[in-house]
DNA sequence: GTGTTCTGAAGTGTACACACTTTGCGGCGA
DNA sequence: TCGCCGCAAAGTGTGTACACTTCAGAACAC
């Protein structure tokens, strides 16, 4: 607002300054360097347990150090990246145990989940998610592995946002990201892709029945399988990470 | 160790040097000022949406804003403080609803936890569980509210830890820290304390008996109880907050 | 009196400087 | 050949500088 010519905090002769450049502010750079690492360690872009060069980083991205370092702190929190002192930091290992622990966190949550939107969600909301999800399916053609994984999460989100619960939505997204490169995997598997377009109606038609017990067996099941799928599509990640195209 | 006189890189005339003081490096900042300020922000030592001045925390703890920021960033990622854009950055409002949802989303997880622990823990930790909660039982007319609730969280930790599952227990940690505050004060009712000393030594029995069943529901009645008293403690909390003493 | 514009102070966001730590490597002695 | 010492380069940890944003209040017009 204010098409007013605003005047400006004079800077001393913008042309030639003796100073190479009064490095002008770039904004925001915090979210969007964040953003950019995360997506980085969330597809493990970052081979498991390498250090991250913090200079070569903040030069591949366009910033100094500073913003740099501040995200990767916010990342050491989620998960995504370690922090050894004096060190440096380093990508998450690939560790299946913990992966495995945190399909286990996941399901806890998942059904409390469908505990909640069974309970509070409108529905209209409910409605919402079958035409949703009818839509997706409507159009599984087109897509790959990438999306679909994506349109899975939000389906599942968008379960625990019917809730009314929204620490339990970050919680559920925090998680969703340190397992999205093994679900990716996963879901590329045709017969997986199948049961899961089964499976997520299936859990639509009980929330929709308010049938509570129902939603949470046909979640159990659901992420059960997801669980026992997991540990091949872990050895097929750790394939492609560090064998690239070899792997297929 | 290396008691040899290692040859420091020359700084120039440390004596009465021109320029104020070359600033030595403080060694391990960033983890000291990110648990005094996460001690605070549990506390509420800063008031609900208080914004925090960086400056002024960066002299209070003896450092530059370089650490303090870097702290912060990480406690935005764990729900304690909230970040605005160019505004700065404010301490985590005091949220009815939200701590009841961190409420429901711990009762979850607890039941995980309590789950896992019956399958997997040995013996030996189970019998070391209820030695630790009888110890406490022993000397509780010592304790206060403050050591109290460090002592119930610590049980329910032991039990997570059980399970076997990292990620579990990081979360609860995390989950405990935003509402240890509320628990607190819930804790200090005399009969909640008695009630709380029977429910965890009914959990650990369940769990020495590996019934499953029966631990889920003691760890569900004594999650229960716990939501229900925390509308009362939210507001004994609000008013030692913004009345400090006269609240009593 | 009321609204509007301007201005300066306070404070955040980022770049940068520099001390300290770690580590790899070459030379030296046994 | 092997180990050890001692550099020196690379890189992290933190202090500091400075541009930019926000905000409150003065000055001013109406």
């Amino acid at each position: 607002m204010a098409g007013t010519p605003r005047k400006k905090t004079i800077k001393a002769a913008p042309k030639a300054a003796p100073r190479a450049a009064p490095a002008p502010r770039a904004a925001d750079s915090v979210n969007r360097v964040y953003a950019a690492i995360q997506r980085m360690a969330v597809n493990f872009e970052f081979r498991p347990e390498q250090r991250i060069n913090e200079v070569e980083l903040a030069a591949t991205l366009g910033v100094s150090r500073t913003p740099v370092r501040e995200a990767l702190n916010r990342l050491v929190i989620e998960g995504l990246i370690t922090l050894v002192p004096n060190k440096g930091f380093y990508c998450r290992p690939f560790d299946a145990e913990q992966i495995i622990g945190l399909f286990e966190v996941r399901a806890s949550l998942e059904r409390l989940s469908v505990e909640l939107a069974a309970e509070r969600a409108s529905d209209v909301r409910i409605a919402e998610l079958m035409d949703f999800w009818n839509g997706v399916r409507a159009s599984r053609a087109a897509m790959d592995a990438e999306e679909l994984t994506s349109r899975d999460e939000e389906f599942h989100i968008r379960i625990a946002a019917m809730g009314g619960n929204p620490e339990l939505v970050r919680m559920l997204e925090s998680i969703n990201a340190r397992i999205r490169f093994v679900r990716r995997i996963e879901i590329e598997n045709p017969q997986r892709r199948t049961t899961t377009f089964d499976e997520h109606l299936a859990i639509a038609e009980a929330l929709k029945a308010r049938d509570r017990g129902r939603a949470v067996a046909c979640m159990s099941d659901h992420i059960g399988i997801s669980v026992a799928d997991a540990v091949s599509a872990m050895k097929e990640g750790l394939a492609r990470i560090y064998m690239g195209r070899m792997a297929s």
